[in-house]
DNA sequence: TATAGGAGTGAAAACGTTTCCACTGAGATC
DNA sequence: GATCTCAGTGGAAACGTTTTCACTCCTATA
C-alpha cells in the first residue's frame, strides 16, 4: 500500500506537507497542493486509519450494542444510529448482547480495545457492572435506563404509552384487562409492566391477568394459548410488544375468538407487522429512528464538550389506534 | 490509559517481556509471567488494538455492507454474520447502501481506510465499479452475485426457489399467474423474474402480468390494488419476496379477494412475517443464517490461505407451505 | 533601512504495540 | 573441560500518521 511518503517523494515534498495539503491542516502554495494531489492519485494513495487513530487517539467508530438485531424493533433504532453517524464521519460497529450481561461486558471490552470513541447501549437485566468495565469511554443508553448509573440516556415514555393504551381500552368500555409482559430484568418491560397496574388501579379497571415473558412471537402465542384455554374472562389485552400481540392473535384466531369482538389487542413499538398483522394492530408507535438520532447527537455532543451535565432524553409515544380494538361487548 | 510500559515498569520488567507474557507468544518464565499478571490487573491494563493493528497490519474486524438492515430479510444475515465473525474474534462494522452503488462504494472506501481485513457485499445494482474501489481486500458476496466479478460468493438457488413455488402452484392447478417482481437492477430480483418466466413457459403456465418494483409491502401493496383493480384474470401471484407478499394480502383483502379461496399467493424469504401473516404464508425458505455462517467462513478461510481458488457456494431454498397457497377453483 | 510577522516548508518526535536481534547463563553433549 | 543449544530476557526498530518546532523567505510596518 502507498503511504505518505510514496506521495511525498512523487511530490518532491516533506511528508508533514502532504499531510497538511491533504487534510487541509495548515498553509500549502496551491502549486503543492495540486502536485501532492496528483501525486497521492498516482499512487493510489488511501489514508492509513489506523495509524492515524494511533496518533490522535481518535478512531471515528462507534459501537452499538443491542439485544437482538433479529428483534424487528432494532433495526429500525440501528438504521438510525447509523444514518446519524455517518453523517458525522463515524463507522459503527455492532454486538447483539441476548440480553446477557455476560456478553454485553465481553463486548464493551471487546470494543473498548478496539478504541471506539463512544458507546450506545441498549442494556441488558440491570447491568451495575457496566459501568466498571466501561471505562473512560462515553456511554449513551438507549431504551432502557440503568438504574443509579449516571450517563447520557435515550428512551421512550412507557408509563405514558401503556397508560394511553389502558385509556383507551378503557374508553372502548373494557374493564377486564391482561396484560402480556416482557422478560423479567428487562427495564423497559418492568416499566410497563407496572404501568399497566399502576393505569389499570387508577381507571378502576380489573387486572385478571399479568404474565412476564420474552418479547417473542412464539412466547405471545403459548401465554395467549394457555390463557384462552384457563376460561378466565377478560375483553382486552395490553402486549408488551407487537411480537408478544401478534403472537396473541395467532392463538385467538386458532381457539375461534375475534378480534376486536370478542377480545381487543394493543401492542407496542409499532414495528412493521404491527401494520401488516390481520387485524392490523392498535399499538403504540415509538418514535425509533428519533431515538436513534438522538443517541448518536449525544453522543457526539459529549465527545465535543465531555464536561457537559448528564442529560436523560424522555420521547413521547403516540398511541395509533387501528382495528385490533373496539368497543367490549 | 495504562500501556504496556507502565506494566513493564510496575513489574520491573521490559516492555517486549510484558508483550510475551500476556499474549503467550515466546517463552516467559512462570515467575514473570505471575508478576505481569499481577501488574497488569493491578494498572487496569487494556491493550491498545489500535496500536496492534498499525504494526500486525490486522484490525480483526470485517464490514458488512447491506442495502438495508430495516428490511426483514437482512437482520438475521447480520446476526449470522456477527455471531459467526466473534467466534473467530472479529468485529463487524456496519453499512446501509440503500441500493446505491454510489453510497455503497462509499462505504468501501470509508472501510479500506478504517483498515478492516475483509468485507461481505450484499451488492446493489451491477457494481462492476466496485471492484476498482475495493483494493487488495478479500470480499465475499451474499444473497447477490455481480457479474464478471470473480470472488467468492454465496448465495441460495433463486432459480430453483421460483420454479418449486410456480410448480406448487400449478400442481394445484393454477394455470394464470402474475409474477410481482423485486427492483431493477438487483441481481437476486431479477434472476428470479426471469426464473419465473421460464418455469411457467416450461409448466405450459401463462403469465399474466410481471412487474418489478421495491422489495417492500408498499410496493405489493399499491401493484396488488392496481392489479386486482384491471379485471386481468388470475388464480395466483408469485412475489419476490415475502414483503411483497404480505402488500398484496392487504391489498386482497380490501378487495374482498378470499386467500386462497380466489387468489393463492406465494412468497420468499420466509421471513418472520411470512409466519405471523394472515392467512400464514406459502413461501420459499432461503438458509439465511446459514449463508450468513458461510460467508465468514469462507473471508476467514481467504484469510488464512490468499491463494485459494475462488468458491461460489449455493445453497438450497425450500418450499415451506401455509394456507396462503390452495386449488385454483 | 531595519525589523516584526507570517506564509510555506521539512525534520523529527510521538502514539503503543510487535518482533527482530543480541545477550546471558545454565544444562547437555562430546 | 570445551563447546553447543536454548530458555529467558531487554533494547530498539518499525508500523504510518499528526503535530511541534525550527527555519527560510518575503512583505508590511515603523
Amino acid at each position: 500500500m502507498a503511504t505518505l511518503r510514496d506521495v511525498a517523494a512523487r511530490a518532491g515534498v516533506g511528508i508533514a506537507t502532504v499531510s497538511r495539503a491533504l487534510n487541509g491542516t495548515g498553509p500549502v502554495s496551491e502549486a503543492v497542493r495540486r502536485r501532492v494531489e496528483e501525486a497521492a492519485a498516482a499512487v493510489g494513495y488511501v489514508p492509513n486509519g489506523v495509524a492515524r487513530g494511533l496518533v490522535t487517539g481518535v478512531t471515528r467508530t462507534f459501537a452499538l450494542i443491542l439485544p437482538d438485531i433479529t428483534n424487528p424493533y432494532f433495526p429500525s433504532l440501528a438504521r438510525a444510529v447509523e444514518d446519524a453517524a455517518r453523517v458525522r464521519g463515524y463507522a459503527v460497529v455492532l454486538g447483539n448482547s441476548d440480553n446477557d450481561p455476560d456478553q454485553e461486558a465481553a463486548y464493551v471490552r471487546l470494543f473498548r480495545e478496539r478504541g471506539v470513541d463512544g458507546m450506545i447501549i441498549a442494556s441488558s437485566r440491570d447491568a451495575s457492572a457496566l459501568a466498571r468495565v466501561t471505562g473512560p469511554v462515553p456511554v449513551v443508553l438507549i431504551d432502557r435506563r440503568v438504574p443509579h448509573w449516571d450517563v447520557d440516556c435515550v428512551v421512550t415514555d412507557n408509563r405514558r404509552g401503556i397508560a394511553d393504551a389502558v385509556q383507551h381500552l378503557a374508553g372502548l368500555g373494557h374493564r377486564r384487562l391482561v396484560h402480556l409482559g416482557g422478560p423479567e430484568g428487562v427495564e423497559s418491560a418492568s416499566t410497563r409492566a407496572q404501568a399497566f397496574m399502576d393505569a389499570c388501579r387508577e381507571l378502576g379497571v380489573e387486572v385478571v391477568d399479568l404474565t412476564r415473558g420474552p418479547f417473542t412471537a412464539e412466547s405471545g402465542y403459548e401465554r395467549g394459548r394457555r390463557l384462552l384455554k384457563s376460561r378466565r374472562r377478560f375483553t382486552a389485552v395490553v402486549a408488551a410488544n407487537d411480537l408478544i400481540a401478534c403472537g396473541f392473535l395467532q392463538a385467538a384466531f386458532e381457539a375461534g375468538r375475534a378480534v376486536p369482538g370478542d377480545v381487543s389487542v394493543t401492542g407496542f413499538d409499532d414495528v412493521l407487522v404491527a401494520r401488516l398483522a390481520n387485524p392490523p394492530l392498535t399499538t403504540v408507535r415509538q418514535p425509533t429512528y428519533r431515538a436513534g438520532q438522538l443517541a448518536v447527537e449525544r453522543l457526539a455532543a459529549r465527545l465535543d464538550r465531555p464536561g457537559e451535565p448528564v442529560r436523560v432524553d424522555v420521547l413521547k409515544p403516540e398511541l395509533v389506534v387501528r382495528s385490533s380494538s373496539g368497543p367490549a361487548r
